[in-house]
DNA sequence: CCGTCAGAAGTTTTT
DNA sequence: CTTCTGACGG
């Protein structure tokens, strides 16, 4: 270990650092040196006799966990570190719970359900109670759920919850809270958690099981949370559980940058933390090393325009550096060019590389404009942020065929890949499974299991059993082979890795490639050592647990691979850049238009605008365009609100067509401000009286073009077997036809049918075609 | 059972 | 404009 690690460190630092028993916030401004103090205490504790197995550090994201352990190895400059507990809630809950899930009736080795596949069980539910999942969206049904349980409340509750249950009236969905319970119950059933159950069955664990915390707080004497600002009730209350014996609670945050509101994160966990304990040490690390005065004079005063903050003065030894550039363009590919035109001529003129380069917006519908124009630049650049490779359809189906091998309870999956690849067990048997394992009250895979006896017959049954036999043997192959052979089996048995291979379009070479891409990914898994050391856990399971956890930005992490980057703002915490180009500054952007009618909203997304400035060490440039296309029509929209808070004096506004920002305002057009609204109220003109509709609709008449044929009225259609060439029938679409040849097996003819109205001859697959026969 | 096509919906932010 | 969905033809 280094001996001068101490010296490397400012006062305050300093003072954070050497802090070693008790309660201690430490509220770090941006670049003040976070991270480097986390890590640095860590290994202080070490050094000062804390037993690495004791030390428990909770992250938000995998690539923050991944640096702190790589940064706290440097310093301690051996294993040591390895036994250090450093993660996300996410994965480090999931991990406790695979040692402990057993005592609340899951499977040990549970499966972890992402957000598409909760989703789907979601929209199961909807449609099994005759909701129409229109109004019942999903994705709605989905966030009230994930905020149900971000602040620790379970269906029942749920459903007594006046408030709650206000809300759910006035928003016209009162069967929310019945979907919530049947959906736990389901999850449950399955064997499953979803992210929210990671944290809230976390937390009924230790509740309902005092040996089970008091074994944990003995474990994780000292435990530490970065970026808890963004902390949600869950959340908190685990760590005021685990941390209730030692008070050794280590929280490091900047409310300033709490942007995660959305997700249950509440921002009035680090406000109150001096008055959760007793004797809390302050710590403020208010000197930024990162950036210009210029970029942190003006991320100051826009952050000024928020109230109720920790007081605190972040200030810079730096240099004043470039002003901010401030710049309008007319349209969205505008800004995008201008981006990219700004990068070649900053690498030129300033000797940048690509990786100095990030773009940073809003949402990630924006990314498409500066893709374009980088890629007509041929300048190379990478997105973060989009579908991650494990949602992958190619990868998920793969993943579900290891994940029932792993907990046959998981039903998403079993309907995955019960016919995939196409094996004969079609939509009648599921249904027919379905209704079985609900009247018996077992689960879809008992009901497999036992099918001859359940009454399938035929060939059906013999696919069933085939599939059961071949499953079990991937089970058999888990105790004497690692994760990787299984997996291989896997793709061997179903074909799945030959079929794919055979599919020579490109999207199926893709395809083919990402699937070799998921097996190496398994190869590595097993044969890297653990860095977490303690518990060498390579089993499959082990594998799936951490899979899910992974996002799109937890891929590649070829840092050094020299690309622009273009990610959300979002996803840019925590990150710094030589260069920022923060994009897209207008209203109804940005502000978003869902998060500007609350001060506290609005309140966010000026937080977010702060964390957009203060990733930038050098140079930052602000864009806005005049006219962007969004659900594809030109929309007009005025400049941030945003762009009037910022200080005069470190702005250049010269790019914004000479103008200042409020030229631009009233200046430009005076037509141009009767925009957004018109596309929404556009469709629904012809307002039809907005009713409740809970119930599915009555089956919608068809309409027909009136160039098609409309049946007879007595129109039925009659058994295929006996059509012969030279007959007359009926179509319900082509109308009257004679049939002319006839080919195929006898079990599958295809008709030639010759419609004189109906656009001529015709190929028809007697099975599936509905025709009648005339005469 | 699968592929194609038309129509509709979608854009906040993520572990 | 893009992506997903459902209906329907083959």
């Amino acid at each position: 270990m280094k001996a001068n690690y101490l010296d490397e460190l400012n006062e305050q630092q300093r003072e954070a650092v050497i802090h070693i028993n008790g309660p201690l916030m430490i509220v770090a401004g941006a670049g003040s040196g976070k991270t480097k103090v986390l890590t640095t205490r860590i290994a202080h504790l070490m050094r000062n006799g804390v037993d690495a197995f004791n030390i428990l550090s909770l992250t938000f994201t995998n690539k923050a966990a991944r640096e702190m352990k790589e940064r706290v190895e440097k310093i301690l400059g051996g294993s040591e570190a390895r036994n250090l507990y450093i993660g996300t809630f996410h994965s480090v809950f999931a991990r406790l719970l695979r040692a402990e899930a057993h005592r609340l009736g899951y499977p040990n080795d549970f499966t972890i359900y992402d957000t598409d596949d909760a989703k789907s069980v979601i929209k199961t539910i909807i449609n099994e109670l005759n909701l129409d999942d229109k109004h019942y969206k999903p994705n709605f049904v989905y966030n009230r759920i994930s905020a149900a349980k971000n602040s620790l409340m379970g269906p029942e509750e749920y459903q007594l919850d006046n408030l709650v249950q206000q809300e759910d009236m006035r928003a016209n969905r009162p069967l929310i809270g019945k979907i919530y319970d049947m959906y736990a119950k389901r999850t449950f059933k399955n064997g499953a958690m979803d992210f929210d159950d990671l944290l809230f069955k976390m937390y009924i664990l230790l509740k309902t099981f005092p040996e089970v915390l008091h074994k944990y707080q003995h474990k994780f004497k000292y435990i530490m949370i970065d970026e808890y600002q963004d902390t949600n009730p869950a959340q908190y209350e685990i760590i005021k559980l685990l941390g209730a014996v030692n008070e050794n609670i280590c929280v490091v945050g900047d409310d300033a940058q709490s942007i995660y509101s959305f997700r249950g994160a509440t921002i009035e966990n680090i406000l109150q933390f001096e008055k959760d304990y007793d004797d809390v040490k302050v710590v403020k690390l208010e000197q930024n090393y990162r950036s210009t005065k210029s970029i942190l004079n003006v991320a100051n005063e826009v952050i000024a325009h928020n109230k109720g903050q920790i007081e605190k003065n972040l200030w810079t030894d730096n240099t004043e550096g470039d002003t901010i550039k401030l710049v309008r363009t007319m349209t969205d590919n505008e800004e995008g060019k201008f981006v990219a035109d700004t990068i070649s001529e900053q690498k030129l003129r300033n000797h940048y590389d690509n990786r100095d380069f990030v773009i940073l917006y809003r949402t990630n519908a924006q990314s498409r404009s500066f893709e374009e124009s980088l890629r007509r630049k041929a300048i190379p650049y990478r997105i973060f942020g989009g579908l991650s490779f494990y949602q992958r359809k190619e990868i998920k189906d793969y993943v579900a065929y290891l994940r029932i091998t792993m907990n046959t309870r998981d039903e998403e999956s079993l309907k995955r890949i019960i016919n995939y690849p196409v094996r004969g067990i079609g939509k009648t048997t599921i249904e027919k499974t379905i209704v079985l394992s609900n009247e018996h009250n077992i689960t879809m895979w008992e009901v497999l299991e036992r099918a001859r006896e359940f009454g399938f017959k035929g060939g059906t049954v013999e696919a069933i059993e085939a599939f059961v036999i071949m499953i079990k043997s991937f089970q058999a192959m888990l105790t004497s082979h690692n994760a990787y052979d299984v997996a291989v089996a896997v793709g061997k048995s179903t074909n799945i890795v030959k079929e794919l291979f055979n599919d020579k379009t490109t999207e199926g070479l893709a395809r083919y490639e990402n699937v070799q891409e998921l097996l190496n990914s398994i190869k590595e898994f097993t044969e890297t050592p653990d860095e977490e050391g303690e518990l060498l856990d390579k089993s499959m399971g082990s594998y799936l647990q951490q899979i899910t956890l992974l996002t799109d930005a937890d891929q590649g992490n070829d840092e050094n691979s020299d690309v622009v980057k273009l990610m959300t703002i979002h996803a840019a915490k925590g990150l710094e850049f030589p260069v920022v180009f923060t994009v897209g500054l207008e209203e109804t952007l940005f502000p978003s238009g869902m998060s500007i009618n609350t001060r506290e909203e609005l309140e966010e997304e000026r937080r977010l605008f702060y964390v957009a400035i203060t990733r930038a060490k050098a140079r930052l440039w602000l864009t806005y365009a005049n006219s962007r296309y969004r659900f594809g029509n030109l929309v007009q929209n005025e400049p941030s609100r945003f762009l009037e808070e910022m200080p005069e004096k470190f702005i250049d506004r010269s790019y914004a067509g000479g103008g200042s920002v409020r030229n631009a305002f009233g200046g430009g057009s005076t037509s141009g401000w009767s925009n957004s609204n018109n596309m929404f109220d556009r469709k629904k003109a012809p307002s039809q009286p907005s009713q409740p509709v809970t119930q599915k609709p009555a089956a919608k008449p068809t309409f027909s073009p009136a160039t098609t044929h409309v049946p007879s009225a007595d129109f039925a259609p009659d058994d295929p077997a006996g059509m012969e060439p030279g007959m007359q029938v009926e179509h319900q679409k082509f109308g009257f036809g004679i049939i002319a040849a006839m080919e195929g097996a006898p079990n599958n003819r295809i008709a030639t049918i010759n419609f004189p109205k109906g656009g001529g001859e015709k190929k028809i697959m007697l099975n599936y075609a509905k025709l009648r026969i005339v005469r």
